[in-house]
DNA sequence: CCAAAAAATGAATGATGATTCATTTGTTTG
DNA sequence: CAAACAAATGAATCATCATTCATTTTTTGG
């Protein structure tokens, strides 16, 4: 009964499928999705071309694996912020903005894949979910404010889409990659990052609170 | 001394040009620039593949052609309701927003392929026009608001990139083509097209002229 | 109608990149 | 070590399109 798969084999096989994952979010916070390439890959990870495919069946499995891992830390850290955030919901909300661009502006490339770049149905799907979940944890958070009264009625979901849209865009949609960044009409070149992000923090928050003038 | 181009053929060619530039334009609004081919291109203009090419010299410089049309067709639009507004310089940044909103979400898949759909150089060039027309608008009348004391300081360059974005990402963004539009946790279904783009102006207005709140 | 010139055509070419698979290399157990 | 099997390899295959170009069709002035 010569070979039976040993836990040596067993770890280093799992050790490589970490090592596929790990070489696909690299390149992706380098270039974006579309633009990684299965040879890419293989040569980061130190394997062959074909052994991708011996543990992951397609490109899109690979990505949306790695999209999944990627996301759940982007929102965990989300939720983390907010839950650890004591005072009002508004307080929790701007919390969880301000972590929400800062990890963007970090790593803008990857913040970009994961919000806005246009991925195969695989990716897509799980883009949902990660959608789902942002929305979700802003519209719950929302919804107490109002609830305090430190926000005015809304549709909470709406919101908090707009919410999301508006820092993804603006933090991350400038920064895509190939994209050059001075378009700003050279306003990021002065204002320093934080700033930066208070500037997008607070335009959100003063929408999210408003001066209840009647828009029309 | 036969054949001379007359004005016939050079009619001709003009339509023929035309049509392409159309063709191009209704295939970019139904699937966005990265899904059409050129055959597509031809087989909608009624031409053959290579006659595209008698036209254009390539993908690239076609598709560039579009979208300077595009945009500057909806910048023009903004240009006109921020000019044919009186009052404040608030009255007519909210009217410049509803356009923008009402026609992108009049025609989402082209508003995508426009603010946020990965282009070729070419394209990304005259993208980068784009943006500026907005946000020389926008910071315009945003500091003539500052200067009106309706909207408090702020980085005007920064703030009109930000409603863009946000404006792009709330209304084009969720209605990218292939993307599910009831991922919005069922709120898009509900609400009327109107009412949503009150909410997104108001959400915008609000982040600009605050409550001046201190965040952080 | 003819010859000259341009325009149009669409099948062939070429580039890119994911995926496959015949072959080689590595592991395991008797 | 050898047999048995799995894993790894990377060059060949296949698919997708933009672009080209030899050939055909149109146009024009004589």
């Amino acid at each position: 009964m010569p070979y039976r798969e040993t836990s040596q084999v067993r770890e280093r096989k799992t050790a490589r499928r970490e090592r596929l994952l790990r070489a696909v979010w690299e390149l992706v916070g380098e270039r974006g999705f579309e633009q990684v390439r299965m040879v890419d890959v293989a040569a980061r990870a130190g394997l062959a071309t074909g052994t991708v495919y011996r543990y992951f069946g397609s490109r899109g499995e690979l990505f949306a694996a790695v999209f999944q891992r990627a996301t759940a830390l982007e929102v965990e850290h989300v939720r983390q912020a907010l839950a650890d955030t004591s005072g009002t919901a508004a307080d929790g909300v701007e919390a969880a903005l301000r972590t929400f661009a800062r990890r963007a502006m970090r790593a803008p490339v990857l913040a970009w894949s994961l919000m806005a770049e246009p991925v195969d149905p695989r990716v897509e799907q799980a883009r949902l979910v990660y959608r789902r979940s942002y929305a979700r944890l802003f519209q719950t958070a929302i919804e107490r404010g109002i609830g305090e009264s430190v926000f005015p009625p809304q549709p909470a979901g709406l919101s908090a889409n707009a919410v999301v849209g508006a820092l993804a865009e603006a933090l991350a949609g400038p920064l895509a990659p190939g994209r050059d960044v001075d378009h700003q009409a050279g306003a990021v070149q002065a204002i320093a990052l934080e700033s930066m992000i208070d500037t997008v923090v607070r335009f959100c928050m003063q929408g999210l609170t408003g001066t209840m003038r009647t828009v029309k």
